[in-house]
DNA sequence: CGACAGTGGCTAACGTCATTAGCCTCTCGG
DNA sequence: CCGAGAGGCTAATGACGTTAGCCACTGTCG
């Protein structure tokens, strides 16, 4: 057990770190190793390969969304905690970017629990609009996309026009809840 | 002008190909000069390096993107209109999954213009719903938004659930006009 | 008709990465 | 005090991207 400097924790550490700084292209082994001062091979005594650092990463980015969406939804409910949920998740993809664009989307069992966590807290938030079995994972799917779809975006800074994206975002919000609560068929 | 079997857009074509067939990241200059049957450093005759090439394939996924946004709000509007956009949108990218997901959000000054053409249709899409100004800049981000989550957790299979994902779609949709007709601040 | 230029392909060579194999050395439990 | 294993290292390999420099063919212009 000898010196404890590098476990498969700080290696995501350190690998969260070039992401931040250098974007998700930029994760690659021998910068992680580089940041731990440690060969590159070394890295494998930790971790699989770096298919499996990437699937830490992305677990470990959708933990912080399962803190952040759960604190946005705690103590509220309908309207409100719809739109607690938004802004939070906006929040977070824009002040972490890269971090955000290393999220991975295809399923991967590692981080099913997670995900599913987070398909949880959805259903939470939209509790109060009264929808049942599949209405329910109909509107997170929605949900889901919306969310998605404008972080991803403007974390690609692909939103170029002076508009305002708050009021952006407030759209989208109004999108959502009125399409919840209009939910009939069309 | 020795024999043209080559050329930058025969390139894209087999880049096209690879994409489709076996996904993004197996998009490498070797595997197109394997499939071209020419020795990988003659690419750079056509292309300026790899990056270059994605831009191109890119490009190109924009293009047909185009080609199916016009098509769809040609001769409706309207409800009818966004519908049919939002329908053929998805239905693209359930498609060509891979290719939908070798789309390079950044904005790139060589996408540019395409990329306008299709902010343009959107816009022409919504034309009905009488926004002006800013507040059509925002409904088509919104619409962007909502379209492009779709697409692309569609394309990674995200969605893992049994429910019909045509009736999800249905109701993205309908969040869609119910929130553009409602369009007040919230 | 024949030289010429440039287009497009080729081989050789490098540098960067990921990954594997095999070694060495602390450190800790007995 | 010893033995094992955790964790680090070097060496080696193989994919790729990329650059440099060479050569043949082709179509054009004297």
């Amino acid at each position: 057990m000898a010196r404890a400097a590098l476990s498969p924790d700080a290696v995501v550490d350190h690998a969260l770190r070039i992401v931040d700084e250098e974007g998700p292209e930029a994760l690659t082994l021998s910068a992680v190793a580089g940041r731990a001062g440690v060969a590159t091979p070394s890295l494998y005594k930790h971790v699989r390969n770096l298919a499996e650092l990437r699937v830490l990463v992305s677990g470990r980015v959708m933990g912080e969304l399962v803190e952040v969406a759960s604190e946005a939804v705690l103590g509220r409910s309908g309207d409100e905690a719809l739109r607690a949920l938004m802004d939070g998740w906006r929040s977070y993809a824009a002040r972490h970017p890269h971090r955000y664009s290393a999220l991975i989307q295809a399923p991967r069992p590692e981080t099913a629990e997670t995900g599913d966590r987070l398909v949880g807290i959805m259903l939470a938030a939209l509790r109060a609009y009264g929808l049942e079995g599949s209405a329910a994972i109909h509107a997170v799917r929605c949900l889901r996309a919306a969310m998605h779809g404008f972080a991803v975006l403007e974390a690609a800074g692909a939103f170029q026009l002076a508009e305002d994206l708050d009021e952006s975002h407030a759209l989208l919000t109004h999108m959502v809840m009125a399409g919840l609560r209009t939910a009939r068929e069309s």
